[in-house]
DNA sequence: TTGTACGCGTTATCAT
DNA sequence: ATGATAACGCGTACAA
């Protein structure tokens, strides 16, 4: 039977080409290429000078098609705009990228819906495996994780009930924020949240624990907003504050780009940080070290959390792990002159 | 031939088995999922109640081994640190999702050589096209491309030359920046570079070209740093050109991370600004808007960057565009109270 | 160690 | 308008 020529997929070498002009099998080529170990050190020199000189590029969507493995991992993040997840982005490359792995991104723009609208649509690529940001999915969400048998890891978070996880306790982070200027004298601490997703939520636990045993704790200095964080945002709280005249003498922002448009504000206002009023932020984001004053605020290991998650991933993708995981990697207290 | 039964790639549900279910053939699933037009209604109706009832889920191997398309476009840039870049994805993005077409990230870390190695590496997908950072390839990459025929856009900057790009012109930025520094009196003005890769290069040539033509340039004032950028760089910057005693009354950042440190320096030296020393940037990034004083900077289009060039390489891909495009989206001086 | 046969799920081609 | 058949390029299973 006539084979009829079709538009070919890549640059048109085959591993069949690469056989024929070696004088072996495709399937040889192949072995060559990925199990080495299993072929004679003749042949093997011989097919991968063909392999170069025709510079063969294997085809990953057949490989797909004849493994059941795509090499693919679909990574969620909530935003593309918060510097956070391009770090654990950023960190995932870091290993997936030498492990042969494509990594795909999907933005979740903080919504749970988008998030499932986005598995369903990336199913199509059959990932191997996800990296999800938070614990926080729809129902909907784990019922098609599970129904695909798909392993994932969950970043930035902790939790033991089960689900792999890399990241570091948000409640503790914002209590120990908290306890910091508690032990700086302060008592009448503000805290001013946006954008309110479950991080958010877990410093504000954080911070109302933290309060509440020291005896300080006032709902009126909750100053809460669901719109996107912004410097903007952080400004315009800050007015706020003062506004309502609720007498503070720190404000814990629930993430630097509040802290930032706030301290400015100070500056505008002529208000003495940290004399009148100390300001913390959240994340440690590279301008965090050179507002004026100096901004205190929790160092974030972002990076290395997407680094341990893929590999982590990677390690359930390759069979080695059973026990789920749960690896807390911390974060830290940046003390500076703003506090 | 009995039919061997393997592991599956997906869910297992093929479009076989909706056509089976539905009393057609997979062929008639397949236009009913891709032209409807060419299906009677009745038909259409059954097979997509039974596609919803299945959960089929296509599989974009097999359809990309098919029909060779992949519908996979390639997203070479230089950085995942830097903003600029980012916002850039996110214009791609929000024109490449809706289109159907997934986005892959390589990150050149501002390198040809590994520009040159991701391309190699991602040919195994077979991209359907090419949105590339800049227009510094090396010769190699370009023949690579050539060879696979594959569509490319340049971001971020102009060229004449026929190649596709969507940007500005880095020279005129500069320059005009240099020009709004002159108008505001001042005469020794400092360049700052860090990264010098070809967007800084042609900043500083706009900047040569602005001073020599108001008769006051100073290669002294030149200060050039191949590393990385970063506020830290900005600051240390400061003190070298104070150390050097080269007498400005200006400086130009290429970048606002520069300045953003330089400018916090300044405020730790007690050097009035814009008083003493006017202090520009460039981009107009975030914190920008919320230093002290405010940063003038050159404000990019960098998320329009992104999706018009989506745009122009999906027209390209459909074979609508012939004629090379050179499409000029401009910049703005942003002008605050550091000049 | 090497090769043969076949299937992965889809679309192109051609026929009806 | 619908279907039959082959082909995309590779890896698995099994044979030699």
């Amino acid at each position: 039977m006539p084979r009829k020529s079709r538009i070919r997929a890549g640059s048109g070498v085959t591993l069949h080409d690469v056989g024929q002009a070696a004088g072996v099998s495709a399937i040889t080529v192949s072995r060559v290429l990925h199990t080495p170990d299993k072929v004679s050190e003749a042949l093997r020199e011989k097919v991968l000078a063909v392999v170069e000189q025709l510079g063969y590029v294997p085809n990953r969507a057949a490989r797909h098609l004849a493994s059941a493995r795509s090499h693919t991992v679909l990574v969620l993040i909530p935003s593309l705009s918060n510097t956070v997840f391009i770090d654990t982005l950023a960190g995932i490359e870091e290993v997936l990228q030498p492990a042969g792995y494509q990594m795909l991104i999907g933005n979740t723009h903080y919504d749970a819906a988008q998030e499932l609208q986005l598995l369903r649509a990336y199913l199509e690529h059959s990932p191997d495996g996800l990296l999800l940001t938070g614990l926080a999915q729809s129902a909907e969400f784990s019922q098609l994780l599970a129904r695909h048998r798909l392993p994932a890891v969950h970043m930035m978070d902790l939790t033991a009930d089960g689900r792999d996880c890399v990241g570091f306790s948000q409640e503790d982070a914002g209590r120990a924020m908290c306890e910091h200027l508690l032990a700086r004298g302060r008592r009448r601490i503000a805290f001013l949240g946006a954008q309110l997703d479950e991080r958010v939520q877990k410093r504000l636990d954080g911070y109302r624990a933290a309060l509440a045993a020291a005896g300080c704790h006032q709902p009126a200095r909750e100053l809460l907003d669901p719109r996107p964080s912004s410097m903007q945002m952080g400004a315009d709280m800050l007015d706020a504050l003062l506004a309502a005249q609720l007498d503070c003498d720190a404000v814990f922002c629930c993430n630097d780009d509040l802290a930032i448009g706030l301290l400015a504000r100070c500056q505008q206002r002529g208000i003495a940080v940290p004399g009148q009023l100390a300001v913390a932020g959240f994340n440690d984001l590279a301008p965090a070290a050179w507002t004026t004053p100096p901004l205190t605020t929790i160092a974030t290991p972002r990076h290395d959390i997407g680094r341990i998650a893929a590999q982590q991933l990677l390690a359930r993708l390759r069979g080695e792990t059973t026990r789920p995981a749960c690896i807390d990697l911390g974060f830290a207290l940046q003390h500076r002159k703003s506090s």
